[in-house]
DNA sequence: CAGGGTTCAATTGTCCACAACAAGATTGAG
DNA sequence: CTCAATCTTGTTGTGGACAATTGAACCCTG
C-alpha cells in the first residue's frame, strides 16, 4: 500500500495511451486548423506526400504514410471526388494506379504553408524538443514494424 | 535547392506524422498481444480504467479516456456482449450510467499484467527515456485540449 | 504459349472517432 | 411548484483503420 507503488497497468503508466492521447489531440486540432481546406487530417498527409514527391502509385503512398489500401481507396475516392487528385491507371503496368495532382490540389499547398507554425503554437510544443520527439517517435515506430515483419516471416518458415 | 534546405511541409519534419505512425503501429502491437483476451485496445484502455478505478461512469471514463459517448456507448455495449462489464443506471442520478466489472472482466487482469512488458520489449523502448516521453506527450495533449477550451470558451462569450 | 505464383488495387466487414443532434433527468431561479 | 437552462447518455452520419478476400495484371519457368 505504499504510495509509491508501480502499477504496471496503470494507466498514467503507458507510453501507449500518452501517444494515443496526444495523437488524438493534435489530429483534432488539424481539424479545425484543415477546415478551411476541406481536408481531414489523413487527406492532408496523403496532399503532403503528393506535394514533396510529386505523383505516387498508391502503393507508394502506402509505402510512405505506413497505410494500407483499404484505407487509401476510399480516402483517395474522395479526394478525387473533391478535385484534389487525379487517379490514372499506368499505362506500364496496368495494375498499379499513379496519384498525381489537380491544379487545384496544387495550389492548395501555397494555403497550407502555415500550418505547421500555427500548430506548433497551439500546441506549445518545445521548439528544441521536436526534433528529438521525432526521431524517438520514428525509431519506435521502425522497432515496430520490424518486430512485426519479423514475426510475419517466422510465421510463414 | 540546398541539401539542408528546411520544409515546414516536409513530411519527415512532421511531429504529428511521427506521433500519428506511432501511435498506430503500437495500437497494432497492442492487436496481437490482446488477440488472445478478445479485446481491441480501446476496449482494453477501458479495463484498464476499471481494474483502476472498479467503477466509473460513462463520463469517468470519458474524462479519463479523453473518448467521448459517440465513441464509447457502442464500445460499452460490446464489452457488455462480451460479459466483460456491466451497464447500470444509477438510482440516485437517472441520468448516469455506472460501469462496473464482471468477475469475469475483474479475472481478466491477471491475464494482462504481462502484457506492458511485452510490449515495452517489442517496441525496444529505452527504458529511461519512456518517462520522459510520457511527460512531454501528456504535456502536449493538456497544451491542445486547454486551446480547445479556450477556443469553444471565446466562442460562446 | 500455358500454368502457377506474385503483386497491386479494390472491396467487405468490424471496430474506432467525432460532430451534431435527440431525449430524458436534474437543478435552480422565480 | 414551474419552467427553462444544464447535464448525461445515446443515436446518426461521415470518415478512418485494418484483416481478409477478390480479381486483374504481371512474371517466370518450362
Amino acid at each position: 500500500m505504499a504510495e509509491t507503488e508501480y502499477d504496471p497497468l496503470a494507466l498514467d503508466n503507458q507510453l501507449c495511451f500518452s501517444l494515443y492521447a496526444a495523437s488524438r489531440a493534435l489530429t483534432g486540432l488539424y481539424r479545425e486548423l484543415l477546415g478551411d481546406l476541406g481536408l481531414t487530417y489523413p487527406q492532408y498527409l496523403v496532399m503532403l506526400a503528393l506535394w514533396e514527391h510529386g505523383t505516387l502509385s498508391v502503393k507508394g503512398l502506402s509505402r510512405v504514410l505506413h497505410l494500407d489500401s483499404g484505407t487509401l481507396s476510399p480516402l483517395l475516392r474522395r479526394l478525387e471526388t473533391a478535385g484534389a487528385i487525379t487517379r490514372t491507371r499506368s499505362a506500364a503496368d496496368e495494375r498499379v494506379v499513379e496519384i498525381g495532382l489537380t491544379g487545384h490540389g496544387a495550389a492548395m499547398r501555397e494555403r497550407a504553408l502555415g500550418i505547421p507554425g500555427q500548430l506548433v503554437c497551439a500546441a506549445e510544443i518545445p521548439a528544441g524538443d521536436a526534433r528529438e520527439l521525432i526521431s524517438v517517435l520514428d525509431g519506435i515506430t521502425r522497432s515496430v514494424e520490424r518486430a512485426a515483419a519479423r514475426r510475419a516471416c517466422g510465421a510463414q518458415g
